[in-house]
DNA sequence: AGTCTTCCGTACGGTAGCGTATGGAGGTGG
DNA sequence: CCACCTCCATACGCTACCGTACGGAAGACT
């Protein structure tokens, strides 16, 4: 009788680069994309990876591809199903705040801003996603310089925010207080000269 | 005739805790904390370290309190002789948001964080700022709650600009905007409700 | 001067990972 | 069914670094 084998499966270079994400997401930085623990893992061998790419770093790239394809998008498209651009922007801090709200990817990725092309994917999410929160402002009739310098606050905010959340939790408003904290932050993007 | 030799100079463990920062400054992370390369750049071979040092770990933890001491004080006192709570929160802001006001070496920790010895030391050094910062708030008349509020506010986008200032510096206002940017941001944490 | 302690140089073995070479299994088309 | 192509396994050499062992130089002490 024949056990219904594991069916060893023909890998892709697709299934390399998200391992390669998922390993710079617990990992905590590029250092842990590693051909030889990631074939592990898979369950298969180098060989396999030098197939599919040439070398480590045309695995970080295709990696790196993906995440800027696929990171911001979703998070916009739930955000705009909001009615008007206040809740809009009440909505997406509200998101990206809480505590599961941010992908420790994104962090393990300015961990390693080094890297070169971790340095152009980071310059292209960041400069869509400023200019996504900038629209917001101009939507709530602030002008164009209002608006880039509210949205670079918030962008900032999100983003020490997210390192606090990970780095030093028990320094940010726990559970009860939270919503207030965050509400008083969105009064203070918001709240006219 | 004897030349004037470089005199070859005995080297304490604070040599090698300093030279580790220095390290952590310019590789961008506790990575680059290896002993032969350091040892080379001290001119010196691994027979000192191990003879100051018994381990690799050893040095980062002398490295890190080394850092935690030294740090935020300074900057502090040459803060606390402004004259008003406004105008020393101010003069902190600006201080920090210079392009040049943000040691590398924190980020460089804030990318290790997953590093235990590191995140302890975040820990201190984080929630010290972070009370200074709403003592702040407290002299200029706002409750407890707001206070720490506002103070968390203020120390996350220092990180969040701190990180973009480095990792994507296009994003940021340039040159002669960036004094209203920061005034625009003093005046939101500061605007009452 | 002789001894003792401090500090460092050097040689060694061990681990982790990169990249290469090469053979072979298993599916696919003629 | 045979030749071929796709994909993977294995073995190898190479680099960088950690930690240990041990000997020797150079000042300090008497």
């Amino acid at each position: 009788m024949v056990m219904a084998q594991p069916r060893k499966p023909r890998l892709t270079a697709l299934d390399w680069a998200d391992a390669a994400l998922a390993a710079i997401r617990e990992g905590g930085g590029l250092k842990s994309v590693a051909i030889e623990p990631l074939a592990t893992r898979l369950g298969t061998t180098k060989g396999s990876f030098y197939w599919h790419f040439t070398n480590r770093e045309a695995l970080i790239e295709a990696a790196l591809s993906r995440w800027v394809e696929t990171n911001t998008d979703e998070i916009i498209t739930t955000v705009e199903t909001e009615p008007t651009p206040e809740s809009r922007l009440r909505k997406l801090l509200t998101q990206v705040t809480k505590p599961s709200g941010t992908d420790p990817l994104e962090l393990s990725l300015l961990a390693s801003k080094d890297h070169p092309q971790v340095a152009t994917a980071l310059q292209q999410v960041t400069t869509r996603r400023i200019t996504y929160i900038a629209d917001l402002f101009e939507n709530l009739g602030f002008t164009e310089t209002e608006s880039r310098q509210r949205a670079l606050m918030a962008y900032s905010f999100y983003l020490g925010h997210a390192q606090l959340t990970h780095a030093v939790p028990s320094a940010l408003p726990s559970g009860e207080e939270f919503p207030g904290y965050l509400e008083a932050t969105v009064e203070a993007l918001l709240r006219r000269g």
